[in-house]
DNA sequence: CGCAGAACTGAAACTATTTTCAGGATACCG
DNA sequence: CGGTATCCTGAAAATAGTTTCAGTTCTGCG
């Protein structure tokens, strides 16, 4: 954490939205967590919209970092179904991580800028499933499986983050409909 | 509209949040949509936090009823497709009823008490499904098919609702999905 | 009618949160 | 060093939103 006061903001931007929502996204509570001085995001970020755009532009790029390791399954169907089942899991990060997805799409309901922000990153992340299923099973409409299955993880993800159910479930049901897609 | 105030005021509450999501929530907007004073939403609902819990009841028991309503559709899989394409549609209300399932949803990732509403909402439709589904194919697994179907309308709807589908793509990414666990 | 109780109003008081700002500390450069 | 640009502080002012309340209107009933 030998960050400059910039990063450790964007850093507690990310952890308090995880933690709280967008709906509890106070600017003291960021400046608390990073601690720093309510003054030092004004200084840095204007007002409370350029902060909140910073850190969801922050949340957008580290997905998408996220989203370029290849994992290093052997069959493109195991690939895929890593790819789909990172979104789920009890190791650190992942919850937040998937929590903070959440409440970006949620917003983005009602805005049309973070929507477009999240078209972006959910296509990117559609097309590699999709490039993944067409080496899976070349026959298949890659194109429609690949929206299916990550429509099906981000509705998953809403339940496992909600309590209905566990990462366990969500990671066997997206298993089961990748072998339902492959006859 | 000859509704006495208090309905208004819970039929005000749903368009709003429709409209502008839970963030977006004032009272003084509820009051000037309802046509009434700001005054009278205390005198009903006490505060802030009795008006959204009593509009937030109010829309989890409009969803039951409407999801009891049997689909006129011959076969059990048509029924299923219809139960679970009712989501989607450009017929009226039907955005703003996934609208505002989407907001609770979002909502209950940091609220247990509407996490449990949510999930007995969820639960009852799910149920649904399944029946629909072990009927249409007695020897697959309905309750893992229920699973699938119902999280991935959850997802497509968060698509469509953010314009990166249309209604109509959902609904046949919905029906190719029952199409595949129906061998 | 006249009264009592329920429904209702709107502005003032209060609370929560963001924005501004005058200035203090720190780092860099000639 | 001394100067200056950048980083940073925290409290005061401004703004947004909720709650309270004293009083008005309506409604049903004897």
């Amino acid at each position: 954490m030998a960050e400059d006061g910039r990063e450790r903001i964007l850093a507690a931007c990310a952890r308090i939205i995880a933690s709280s929502g967008l709906a509890g996204f106070r600017m003291s509570e960021v400046a608390r967590e990073a601690g720093v001085s309510i003054g030092l995001l004004a200084y840095h970020f204007g007002d409370r919209d350029g902060l909140l755009q910073a850190a969801l532009d922050e949340v957008n790029a580290s997905a998408a970092r996220r989203a370029e390791v290849q994992p290093d399954a052997r069959t493109p169907a195991e690939r895929l179904a890593a790819l789909l089942c990172s979104e789920f899991g009890e190791e650190p990060g992942i919850r937040e991580g998937s929590t903070t997805w959440n409440e970006l799409r949620s917003a983005a309901v009602f805005d049309a800028e973070r929507a477009a922000a999240v078209s972006r990153s959910t296509a990117d992340w559609q097309r590699r499933a999709r490039e993944l299923l067409a080496e899976a099973d070349p026959e298949g409409d890659a194109e429609a499986g690949a929206l299916m299955l990550t429509a099906l993880v981000e509705g998953l993800s809403g339940r496992w983050l909600t309590g209905q159910i566990d990462a366990a479930r969500a990671q066997s049901a997206v298993r089961a409909a990748i072998a339902a897609l492959m006859p």
